[in-house]
DNA sequence: CTTATTCCTACCTCGGTGGTAGGATTTGTC
DNA sequence: GACAAATCCTACCACCGAGGTAGGAATAAG
């Protein structure tokens, strides 16, 4: 599995808040009633996209969070990103320049950096608007006649 | 992480039976000493292999595997769903018919939907023989200039 | 009959996932 | 000023899959 809960639960988080906000603050709780999860546990995952920027916080009575911008402004990879830490599908790929050390000479290796690349460039691509809106076309790629049967 | 060492190491193991099978059996020690990896661990890796018909055996003396088909007859898919059991990228996707209760209202299940179908559209369509060739046009995806910028 | 090999079963360690618990701090309202 | 509603912070924990290891039984070639 590549995305765990967390990764989930966060990009939930930014849909919920994004649908609820109308410009004000969203709380803790009422994100976890409607969507039904537990609420220290998301406490835990929204910290993450707080400190990360993406959400901006208010303390105390009527507090919450939003949006830090506007969702067309979100691209999944890096609401993903930041939680998961990373998106690559192997272990061999990981980004901070540290290589296998078999690389030179290992063959499935473009492979694996292909799949990488394939995943980025669909998850960059999408925004949080686009789920929001329901935009299956563009999440599906239904449209694109040339990609099914490539 | 998608793929675990199981997966990476069973592609490693079909690449290299393919390339020093010559018709005949290629035995563990031989690939385990090649690719410097554990024989014991290879070992369980290459017994799902070998149930699952990608590979046949021979025991005793001389004895080995060799590979059951044609090097451009495997997609990776296959080898790696044999051996990692899902590529499915989150949890909520799993393929059983078994669905998440709440997919019926959940915003997020096309982006994960959309992004299994990336994924196996790629995996798929890559050969076995792609790798031993090296093929870094069709894996790396460089050639096409729409899938690029889409 | 010896040797090289696959086949089978059982076991082990470690770190990450998926949480839970409790309190400190801040802010709006009366 | 008191209270309530909210975020913020630190610590803890159980479970399970990943990533192996170990030892021996069965089989086939020479």
């Amino acid at each position: 599995m590549m995305v765990s809960t967390k990764g989930r639960y966060a990009l939930t988080v930014m849909t919920d808040i994004a649908r609820n906000s109308d410009g004000g603050y969203v709380s803790l709780a009422d994100i976890a009633e409607r969507q039904k999860l537990s609420m220290k546990y998301l406490e835990s995952i929204i910290a993450i996209l707080n400190k990360g920027g993406l959400l901006e916080s208010l303390r105390g009575k009527n507090g919450g969070y939003k949006l830090a911008r506007d969702p067309g402004d979100y691209n999944i990879s890096e609401i993903l990103l930041l939680t998961e830490g990373t998106l690559a599908p192997v272990n061999c790929i990981m980004q901070d320049g540290v290589q296998c050390e078999k690389a030179a000479t290992c063959s499935t290796l473009p492979l694996w950096a292909g799949l990488d690349k394939v995943i980025e460039n669909y998850l960059s691509k999408i925004t949080l608007e686009d789920i929001i809106n329901g935009n299956r076309r563009k999440m599906l790629g239904d449209y694109c006649d040339h990609c099914d049967t490539l």
